[in-house]
DNA sequence: AGATAAACGAGACGGTACGTCATGTCTTAGA
DNA sequence: TCTAAGACATGACGTACCGTCTCGTTTATCT
């Protein structure tokens, strides 16, 4: 039976589509700070009301256009005899994607979008810096690390790597990520 | 004499100072988003152009601000024969400075600033993420561990504390700096 | 064949008499103005195309309420040996009339509604300004005055009566129906 | 010397011609209805919060361009030694002037305007209705009439062709006025 | 007793305008 | 000369309604 009768949401998704599309066009070409509600309304053919129906601020419209960026970064670290190795390809890769000028340009977002508003700072972070940690705990958790060490392991090269990168901007050398992962990974007893 | 010499500029210092006050005040009351150089004003008593004729932009005149403010947590590492033991301290008292309700926005703050104008990045840059990882990189390169090794580590501690704050706010749990500090710096070898 | 030509309307007479009592009470509440379909259609508890089916414009519903009331306003005059007294007595009932809250608001709401669209205009003068000029001619022509003269009093007594109150609201004296109906057609040769 | 020192209102001039300007011109264009703050800013060349600035409402700011050309309405009535001519020729004019175009306009508008807001109602009539009235009553007991007498006829003459008008808009034959006029005036008795 | 087609409630949609707030520039008066 | 006060053109805010347009759901004939 389980007929999900009660479906009363007719929303637009061509709308939908438009609005994320237009967010994502003038987030990257003119920043967070100066995207106004009325261009993206403009641009995407969408009344303002169609925006504020079903999202309830600009910082929660950004943070689903900057997600659904997000997982084009996020990804799985391989899982070879090599930690080491696995975790520094990793971090490389994590490295390019944010100096990237649009994967940068989606951090500095990220990250702006975040500040301000509880909600959207928890979707944000279990969109992105919750699942960048956990899959380098995991991975040392796999390769017999102690909790208490791969969490801070994790913390020392995600954050190490990521607020470089937020400091630096674009400028930082990608094989950093690798030298910063190399220095902490190395060091780790296997207690 | 020493007079004054090419000083036709005769800016208000009651007014500079006012001015400063205002926009501390709005900015823990309200906010970065919701600073309005008009109620800046408004509060300092002192006309908007006033404001305009010495900052160049709301960004600036926060960073102003804010670096008053940065100086309060930017301390030196102690140099005693435990250099793990050295960090670590300086390490909790950044993060306990950082997890203040104060250091808190204020680092929201800085974040935010600098993250649409280049200027105000590279000034902020200077006054606060340069020095706290010189801080830590200096203190290695005492203590004997090569360059590369001392530039990776303080990155890795910095980031590793700075970021997770970033994240967390302020239900970071302090002891995690001392314990993040201690796997990375553990793990150096001398070289 | 004359077969079933336009009849397969089945309006709802529920909805059509909660879409006139919601326009009354709005109206009443909040005036022509601030009167909004949306506002009447949530009222009634109806869809707002169940209004926009049957009324072209704000302005035809508001004319079919109006028009409802102006029913109960319109008397027919006296006819007793005295046509003076006769028609002071209908002048000072009509005065009374749209001198309550309640007629007052409609004669506002009359005039308003009819200010823009010519055919609500066209309406309304047939529902409500002309039955009352005609009231007092015919009772004229019916003592036996000539139709030009008749017309004019017409006009002046119900012109003088109805703009003054137009003019000064609920604060006319009802007396001065009596008064100005007085002078006017004490006045008038019997030609 | 009564140096008229406060004066610390530095309300631009060219501003304010240009909104009154503007205001006529779309008034007369597309009607009371359709006349929105937007577009008489858009041109007048003019911020939105300039027309705030000055004026409380739509209302307010249609009844200071009605007035101005109320004034062009209202004139004096003759004084020779016949007061029936005398009145019947200004009964024509201002049936005329409310009969072209613009001033039928102008006589709507006004009506309309000072159908919701009462200060703005208040305004109209002291410009408008009162001094009609005012200019016939006065004409009368010049005349020699009794004070009462002189009223109700004023009501009943300015009443009979101004409300005429407004419910029969331009099509209102302008000799009729005369005709009221005369079948009112001839019919007062001395006293 | 269905079948069928309209009228219905609900409410999303692209829009226009609202009245408010803040921007950065400009002008005036006063110290 | 610099300052406070604040008017100005601009432009975005978030809200209220507009009139149109689907969606299922009654409901009232007409087979």
């Amino acid at each position: 039976m389980a007929t999900d009768v009660a479906a009363p949401r007719r929303r637009s998704e061509k709308s939908r589509a438009a609005i994320m599309r237009a967010t994502r066009e003038l987030l990257l070409e003119r920043g967070f700070d100066k995207l106004s509600i009325e261009a993206v309304a403009a641009r995407a053919g969408v009344g303002k009301q169609t925006i504020y129906r079903w999202w309830p601020s600009r910082h929660a419209l950004v943070a689903d256009v900057t997600l659904e960026y997000a997982d084009r970064i996020l990804r799985p670290v391989e899982r070879t005899a090599d930690v080491t190795a696995d975790i520094c390809e990793w971090a490389v890769g994590l490295a390019r994607a944010l100096t990237t000028a649009r994967g940068n340009a989606m951090l500095r977002i990220l990250t702006t979008a975040g500040m301000e508003h509880p909600d959207t700072a928890a979707r944000l972070r279990a969109g992105f810096s919750t699942p960048l940690n956990e899959t380098v705990r995991n991975r040392l958790l796999a390769a017999g690390h102690r909790p208490a060490v791969a969490r801070d392991a994790a913390d020392a090269v995600v954050g190490g790597i990521v607020y470089a990168i937020l400091t630096e901007g674009r400028s930082f050398e990608c094989s950093r990520a690798e030298s910063i992962t190399r220095t902490v990974i190395d060091g780790l007893g296997l207690g």
